[in-house]
RNA sequence: GGGCGUUUAGCUCAGUGGCCAGAGCGCUGGUCUUACACACCAGAAGUCGCAGGUUCGAAUCCUGCAACGCCCACCA
């Protein structure tokens, strides 16, 4: 039955049948069978916070490909799918748009119209995100799809909590945090950037109590002032050993304050020698007071004013408070001096605004043993790193056990479920003693009751005690450190968690090694005792164009939608697998398409974060908005999409692929398939299954140890520069010999079935399109006996020949062939014979290698457009002939009346040249003594019949030219 | 300041000790040769960041330097 390609891939017209029917199908779903071997990874769950870009795509197109993969290989495997509720990101997005739209604030709103607005938007983004993955191909058990605040990832932190709660591994502490006074809440460090803008550095004086004297430091940020508890200075410094254990006073405030020693906090070489302790809003002052036992006053509101604490400043933001500060020192004439001064100033990530350190109550985990677990998980070879180095990152950072502060003075996430209440310990046992599900503690500092709870329904059965629970709710890294088990139903000990926890291998970029994958580790040892995955495989990041990382904030992403509406799905996928090496991270500099007239026009830096609202194309002079993550369509002016010249690569190769199957589709009319016996087939069919064996064990093993970009260059030499280039190429002529058309037909269908599997995990759409077509032309199929091909490529076994299949020797012929056809060709273009002009050739050579060329003369023929051959070390040279020497040739192409002798001339003094500087070099080596020695001995022979080579290639080249010149 | 990484053709990147250092794009010349112009054929183009060292032999290993990027820490 004939079956016609169209002649171009058109990648829109299949995409969505084949996303339905691989659904419909449900080959993507995956449920617990003990009969067959589990392969699982879990999504890193994208943050609702918007849609996906291209870092996403790279992400999830490597997971896809590995699942696909898997799957071919017999394994069962699962792709959860799931999203991320991202608390603070997630939250300020939605407020700026609130604040954007309508000027309110959350405090307008109140906590659950905002909550129930943010849930609006993460309904819209979710939808979109999932939509983005499967437009991506994304072989994904959507049945399974999870979101982190979800009523099962809710219990599971809700256990979590509890447990951790009752193994005394979370407590609540006073601790200085960064404060974010725009979003009113305590940032982690690693949601901190810093940035360096203008300030001063500014000199004042306090008086010592009891004395004449000052003492003169120095600071950045003058009201902190407000909150000093001690001047320290080192112990050793002469200047004021003799003022340590006296006071000091601090003129606003009227306060005294100790003159402490301190050899940690105090440089003596630095400024005046003497520093201000602020415990409350400095963190080195804060340990310092640790160790001196100071008081620690906390002088600003959450919104950034100064509270009670400042006296007359009380109720001015922190900035004014700063400016009265230094006009009243200076009017009390203890300010010094005033400098100018770059100052490297903390900054929330969220919100952009300055960071104020700022001591408040927070809950914390312990990290002690949960970090060390997670080291020996790595350490003992437990889980492995790809590439290894990043192995050292996640080290290094748990090796810290820094304690984890888990709480968020947010409203969108998980409640921290704990209720504070004022009661007797008598009044909680006589209340909850009986309950496995509840958990107190007695919190000194408060003077209080922390009551834990894995249920709030509890609140019910203690009338008589009153309760507040605590109005902040969890970092989000919290939920998402219990992914790879949640999403399983954990607490419960469930067929699925037994059956794919610990899962293969988790896929993810180095950014959140600490953030999210030791976390992982840690909770996953915790609540499991297990881990959570047993590879690591940490990829290239995508870059814009200027270098910088593609985030959500920053507004530099590109919509993958945008890519694969102009190049295809596969085109975006194979591309970006491409760029995933090992080492570098991957710049994609895109342009706008103009929507008017497509002309792309590059992206600038100021196009960038939405900062452009407007761009006339310089091709059409029509206006558009720039392409770019918009919230919003706008009305009236069309928006451009963004596209990147780099996804050529992938496209062009769909198209090749896809033509390579139309080409054979249009030769397969009567195919029959035949069984085949390997050791009696011709030999350019042994050369192809040859290379095809190679490169199927190259690309399992490259896939193995998660080199995927080899893997997609190896696929598309092989696919391009080798059965499309040279094994179609031979067989055009075999399909016309009725005698040889059924072998090259089985071989063709055969090799292109392979190469459609090995690309399958890469480019899904377009192998699916070419095996459903090879199934109505081709349903029997491969070698060396044809069977019924699978219904879908998405459940082919992944190919495998034996390694009987290798042959060196025929590759070798094969390449001799090649070179001599290479050979043929260039000296055709330089002297521009005609193509349809055949020309006679003169092959002087060994008498082997001229049986190998010999079988292979009718190839050489129709690829060098040859008419008489002639092979052997005996053969004549032509009268008129261009020459062309190879360390197992002279070609001799007879060119009778078209030689050009100049021309010839020409040509053969560059080959001699060529050979000349190559013959010099290889001298050198062997003239060395050292050399001839002490480099092992088969790379001496080889140096050795190198020079002999070449000096037989000069000899030869210096006889074709002195016969030349003479005529 | 500590760590990791990068520096190879105009651009984007491969290439971990030994045949003339490669690819894609771009460039030059020639082809619409009935699978593919998203293609085919041929070609030009690189003192492999700099300086030392190890080695018979270095883009590849070591040391130093420079530039760039990321992560961590710190900056009264």
């Amino acid at each position: 039955m004939r079956v016609e390609l169209a002649r171009q891939y058109q990648p829109a017209e299949v995409e969505n049948k084949w996303r339905a029917y691989w659904e419909e199908k449900g080959f993507f779903q995956s449920d617990p069978d003990p009969r067959r071997p589990a392969f699982c990874i879990v999504i890193p769950p994208p943050n609702v916070t918007g849609a996906l870009h291209l870092g996403h795509a790279i992400n999830n197109t490597l997971q896809d490909v590995l699942v696909r993969w898997k799957r071919m290989q017999g394994y069962n495997a699962l792709w959860v799918p799931g999203t991320d509720h991202a608390g603070i990101a997630t939250q300020a997005v939605v407020e700026r748009l609130i604040y954007q739209q309508e000027g309110k604030t959350r405090h307008d709103l109140g906590r659950e119209e905002l909550v129930r607005r943010i849930w609006a938007w993460k309904d819209k983004y979710e939808a979109r995100i999932l939509g983005q993955l499967r437009q991506l191909g994304c072989s994904c058990d959507w049945r399974r799809t999870r979101f982190t605040l979800d009523p099962i990832c809710s219990r599971a932190v809700r256990h979590t909590f509890f447990r951790l709660f009752q193994a005394g591994l979370i407590y609540r502490g006073k601790r200085l945090v960064n404060w974010d006074t725009t979003l009113q809440t305590a940032v982690a460090d690693d949601e901190v950037f810093h940035e360096t803008v203008k300030g001063h550095f500014w000199t004042f004086r306090y008086p010592v109590v009891g004395s004449d004297e000052h003492i003169a430091f120095s600071t950045t940020r003058p009201e902190t002032m407000l909150g000093d508890t001690a001047v320290a200075v080192h112990p050793d410094d002469p200047r004021y050993r003799h003022l340590i254990g006296r006071r000091v006073r601090i003129p606003l405030v009227e306060r005294d304050i100790p003159i402490i020693a301190d050899a940690i906090l105090v440089d003596p070489a630095l400024g005046t020698g003497a520093v201000k302790v602020t415990p409350a809003h400095d963190p080195n002052d804060y340990q310092c007071a640790l160790r001196h036992g100071l008081p620690m006053i906390n002088i600003l509101n959450p919104d950034g004013t100064i509270n009670a604490h400042g006296g007359r400043y009380a109720g001015l933001d922190r900035y004014e408070a700063r400016r009265r500060v230094v006009e009243d020192m200076a009017a009390l004439g203890l300010l010094d001096r005033v400098e100018d001064r770059d100052i490297d100033l903390a900054h929330s990530d969220r919100s952009k605004t300055p960071i104020e350190p700022y001591l408040s109550d927070q809950w914390f985990v312990r990290m002690a043993d949960l970090a060390q677990k997670a080291m020996d998980a790595v350490e003992q070879g437990h889980i492995r790193f790809y590439p290894e180095r990043y192995a050292r990152t996640y080290l290094d950072w748990l090796r810290e056990k820094r304690d984890w502060c888990i709480s968020r003075q947010l409203w969108w996430g998980h409640r921290i479920p704990v209720w504070y209440a004022r009661t007797e310990a008598e009044t909680l046992r006589r209340r909850f003693g009986q309950r496995s599900d509840i958990a107190w503690t007695y919190d000194e500092t408060s003077d209080q009751w922390l009551i834990c709870s894995l249920d709030d329904s509890f609140t019910a059965a203690a009338e008589d005690v009153p309760l507040v629970q605590d109005p902040d709710v969890l970092d989000t890294w919290f939920s998402s450190a219990l992914w790879p088990h949640e999403v399983f139903g954990w607490p419960d000990r469930t067929a699925d968690l037994g059956y794919y926890y610990p899962t293969s291998v988790l896929v993810t970029s180095r950014d959140i090694i600490t953030l999210w994958v030791a976390r992982m580790v840690m909770m996953g040892l915790f609540n499991c005792g297990q881990i959570p995955f047993r590879h690591v495989y940490i990829h290239t990041k995508i870059l814009d164009g200027f270098g910088e990382t593609m985030s959500k904030s920053k507004g530099n992403g590109v919509d993958p939608l945008d890519i694969i509406e102009i190049y295809g799905t596969d085109a975006l996928r194979f591309t970006l697998v491409h760029m995933a090496t090992e080492t570098q991270d991957a710049r994609m500099p895109v342009s706008h398409v103009c929507p008017h007239c497509s002309h792309l026009v590059p992206q600038k830096q100021e196009h960038l974060n939405m900062r452009t609202r407007r761009i006339v194309c310089p091709h059409c002079k029509q206006p558009f908005r720039p392409g770019g993550p918009w919230p919003e369509e706008d009305p009236e002016l069309p928006t451009a999409r963004l596209a990147s010249e780099k996804f050529e690569l992938g496209r062009n190769f769909a198209n090749k692929l896809w033509n390579a199957a139309r080409f054979l589709l249009l030769n397969l009319d009567d195919y029959a398939p035949v069984p085949l016996d390997h050791s009696t087939l011709p030999v350019e069919d042994r050369w192809i299954l040859s290379r095809l064996t190679y490169a199927i064990d190259q690309t399992t093993h490259l896939l193995d140890t998660y080199q995927l970009s080899e893997a997609a260059r190896v696929l598309y030499d092989f696919t391009w520069s080798e059965f499309c280039d040279w094994y179609i190429e031979m067989a055009k002529a075999r399909l016309r010999d009725p005698q040889s058309k059924v072998l090259a037909q089985n071989i063709l269908v055969a090799v292109l079935e392979a190469i459609v599997k090995l690309l399958h995990p890469l480019m899904p759409f377009v192998t699916e399109s070419i095996w459903q077509a090879l199934a109505q032309a081709a349903p029997q199929r491969g070698v060396p006996k044809p069977r019924s091909a699978p219904e879908s490529v998405t459940i082919a076994p992944w190919p495998s020949f034996p390694q009987s299949y290798r042959d060196p020797t025929i590759e070798a012929n094969i390449q001799l062939m090649q070179d001599l056809v290479r050979s043929i060709r260039s000296i055709r273009n330089d002297f521009r014979i005609d193509d349809r002009q055949s020309v006679d050739i003169y092959v002087r050579t060994d008498n082997e290698s001229a049986q190998s060329l010999e079988a292979l003369s009718s190839y050489i023929g129709l690829l060098a457009k040859t008419a008489k051959q002639s092979f052997g070390p005996q053969v004549p040279r032509p009268r008129q002939a261009a020459t062309a020497v190879h360390n197992r040739f002279e070609l001799y192409v007879d060119l009778a009346d078209l030689i050009d002798i100049p021309a010839e001339l020409k040509r053969l003094s560059k080959q001699k040249l060529e050979k000349e500087k190559l013959l010099q070099s290889v001298r050198a080596r062997l003239s060395n003594p050292d050399f001839v020695h002490k480099a092992p001995p088969d790379v001496v022979t080889q140096f050795r019949n190198q020079e002999k080579d070449l000096e037989q290639q000069l000899e030869l080249l210096r006889a074709n030219i002195a016969q030349l010149s003479q005529m």
